[in-house]
Formats: C-alpha cells, sequence, structure tokens
DNA sequence: GTCTATACTACGATAGAC
DNA sequence: GTCTATCGTAGTATAGAC
C-alpha cells in the first residue's frame, strides 16, 4: 500500500534529518513513487508529518495494550487488584516498555518522538494522546495501589524516573552502548538490562529498608 | 567575541532543526555576522558543527568538574573511600546532573547531544572523550565501592539507568512536564524530582530489603 | 490516482572588494 | 577579518498530461 509505505519512509526521514532537513523529493524517491503523491494523499509536508506521528501513536498504542488491558476502566475494578498482583503489573509494564525500547522498530519511532519532545509541535499532542497518556495514567493508577503511602506529587514524579530508566535504553542508546563496552546491544545485554531494571524497580517499590 | 557568538547560535540552531536542516545563512545572521564569517573561522558548516560539538564537551566538563574532583587518578586513593562516602558522593553525582538537565543551559545543549545519540557522527565521539566518558566512569567507580556485590556487568547496566533517571528530566521534558500536570518545570517541581531522584538511589543503592 | 514539467525560493561555497 | 556578489544545486508547491 502505497500510503502506509510513504509514512513509513516519512517516519524514517524526518527522524533523521528532522522536518525541515527531511525531503519530500527524497521520501517519495525511496517509496517509489513521485513526490507529488505526497500532495495528493497528504497535502504537502506538514500533512504527512502529522500523519507520521499519527502512525506512530498508533503502533505505539497496540504494542501496550496487553500491558494495560482492563486498567482505568472504573475505580471499582482498580481497587479490587491487591498490592501485589499491582506490583506484578507495574513489573509487567516496564519490561512491556523496555522491550519496545530494546526492538529495532523503535529505532526510527523514537528518532521522530525525541525530536518531538525537545522541540513540541502539534505532532506531539498527537503522540501523547495517542499513546503517551494512556501508558502514564496506567503506570500511575498501578503505582498508587503499591505505595499508597506517597503522594500524587511524589508518586508522578517517581513515575517520570521510571519512565527514564527506560526511555535511556533508546534515547541514549550510543552512551548505553559504550558504558556497556559494547557496539550493539546483542540479547545478552537485552536481558541484562531487563533483569536490572526489575531489580532496580522493585527496590524503589519497597521504598528505603529503614 | 564574535567566534563564541557564532558557536552559541550554532548549537542552539543545530539542535533545533539538525545538521541538515539547520542554515549557515540563518545562524550568521543570528550572530550579527555574514555566512562567509563561517568559512573563516571555521572551514564550512562540517567544521562549526564539530567546533560546536567541542564547546559543548567543554561547558559539560566544566559543569561537573567539582563532582568528580580527585577520583580516578590512581587506585589506591579510591580504594580509602569508604561505602558510606562513596554513597555521598555520588549522591552529589547524581544531583549534579540533575541541576544540569534541569538548568536552562542545558536546553539546547540536549537538542545537540540527543541527535547525536540518535545517529551517532565524529561530534559525538567528541562529546563522549571530552565530558561523558568521565563522567560515567566516575559514577562506575562510586558505585563499584558502594555494592562489591555486584557484577562489574551489573554495574554497568545498572549506571545506565541512573543516567536514565536524570537524562529523562531534559530528553524526555514534554512528557515529565504533563505527567506532572505542570507547565513548565518551577523550583517547587525541580525539588519534587531531586528529592525523588535522590530517594530512588538510594532505595537501588542499598538493594532489595530481602 | 499517478506522473512530468516548471516556477520560485533558499541552500553552501567561493571569489574579490575593502 | 569582515563584507557583498554570484554560481550551481536542491528544496516545496503547483499546474496539467494521461
Amino acid at each position: 500500500m502505497l500510503q502506509e509505505r510513504l509514512l513509513e519512509t516519512a517516519i524514517d526521514h524526518f527522524g533523521r534529518f528532522g522536518f525541515e532537513g527531511a525531503s519530500t523529493r527524497h521520501i517519495a524517491q525511496a517509496s517509489g513513487t513521485a513526490m507529488s503523491s505526497i500532495t495528493y494523499h497528504f497535502g504537502g509536508k506538514q500533512g504527512l508529518y502529522l500523519a507520521a506521528a499519527d502512525h506512530i501513536a498508533k503502533c505505539l498504542s497496540e504494542r501496550h495494550k496487553p500491558a494495560l488491558e482492563g486498567l482505568g476502566r472504573d475505580a471499582t475494578a482498580d481497587a479490587a487488584i491487591t498490592a501485589e498482583q499491582a506490583t506484578e503489573r507495574l513489573l509487567f509494564m516496564l519490561d512491556t516498555l523496555a522491550d519496545t525500547m530494546l526492538h529495532p522498530d523503535s529505532e526510527s519511532w523514537a528518532r521522530f518522538i525525541v525530536r518531538e519532545q525537545q522541540e513540541p509541535t502539534e505532532a506531539f499532542e498527537r503522540l501523547y494522546r495517542g499513546a503517551m497518556h494512556m501508558l502514564l495514567e496506567g503506570t500511575l493508577r498501578l503505582m498508587a495501589l503499591v505505595r499508597p503511602d506517597m503522594t500524587e506529587r511524589e508518586l508522578r514524579a517517581q513515575a517520570a524516573l521510571f519512565l527514564g530508566m527506560t526511555l535511556v535504553m533508546r534515547t541514549a542508546r550510543a552512551s548505553v552502548t559504550r558504558v556497556l563496552g559494547v557496539e550493539t546491544i546483542s540479547p545478552d545485554e537485552a536481558a541484562l538490562l531487563h533483569a536490572q531494571l526489575r531489580k532496580s524497580a522493585l527496590s524503589i517499590l519497597k521504598g528505603p529498608s529503614a
């Protein structure tokens, strides 16, 4: 499908070269079509950019659906979850997120998203509403069940730090490979990062061992 | 000084628009000079880009000098540090790094660096050698003193996660402000993030409370 | 729907005046 | 050292053929 092909090429090019640096000519050529197809299907460069953001949001939310299943539909359902269950679900969600960050697919998404994080445009709004919001609020709900002693503010700050521990595997990939002393992240290193993330999250969730 | 002005404008523009998207014309104009000054002083667009990376590395390493003082000069000096002292120094280093991430100066640096992390070029090499290497290896040295039970591999993975918890304040700023429910990070939110980072780091360093 | 052809603007590099 | 002027290339958008 031509539109799909254009979208995926667009995500790659916009992520690599930025909005201004990317060229509709190159995107069209790499998708095996003429530049004017972009005008026809997406209305222009800007339209293609926003459509690319929507596409990423859809892929991301698809990927994390299992980890969010049945969460936040209503307060009574959430209240039935025990602290132990919430902890296990939280670890599963972090695992899923880490999987995404270590998965090759996320490379082009990340380049796109990271740019939007630094200099948010309307595309970030679409990414947030389309995928991130669900993920963050789900995490918060679970954290509140595990740590009823923490204030809402503390929970939100901690959620940001949890996010950082997983995002770093993608957003600072070059530094992570250096500190691990490897060229690329092999399944071995992926397992190591997963395990260390799990241990750290558990330590944090259990709180300071007075 | 013209060169300094050009460098700072260059960091801002390259960070915002990427290497291809940035325009030497605009950089020169915003610095109040002619485009050919860039050719004269830096040899061209590429030369300016690399000089910008060096400039960031210098600023970064200057900023974290106090936290790294007297570390890693020789093994005997490090061995004299107790676990408690090492913990305190590690927390101080994380605090300093978080300060940098929350400081306005790091906004333009971050845009530049984050691009290089995704798609490393020679500029990343300069950033790493000029600043990041020192910081990461110093962190590792201290972590090894606090947790002699952890393997080298585990320590390195954990260092990456620590890095993530601080970097997120800058690299995913747009998401962090959303999850905190604020427009910008005020001193209040900065203090909250600092405190939560400290608590989390301590929990991780103490290990699972069996 | 998809292509080619074209209009217009902006890019980086460089030569030469001062 | 810093400027203006110019060259060749490449960008987006658009009109019109098929």
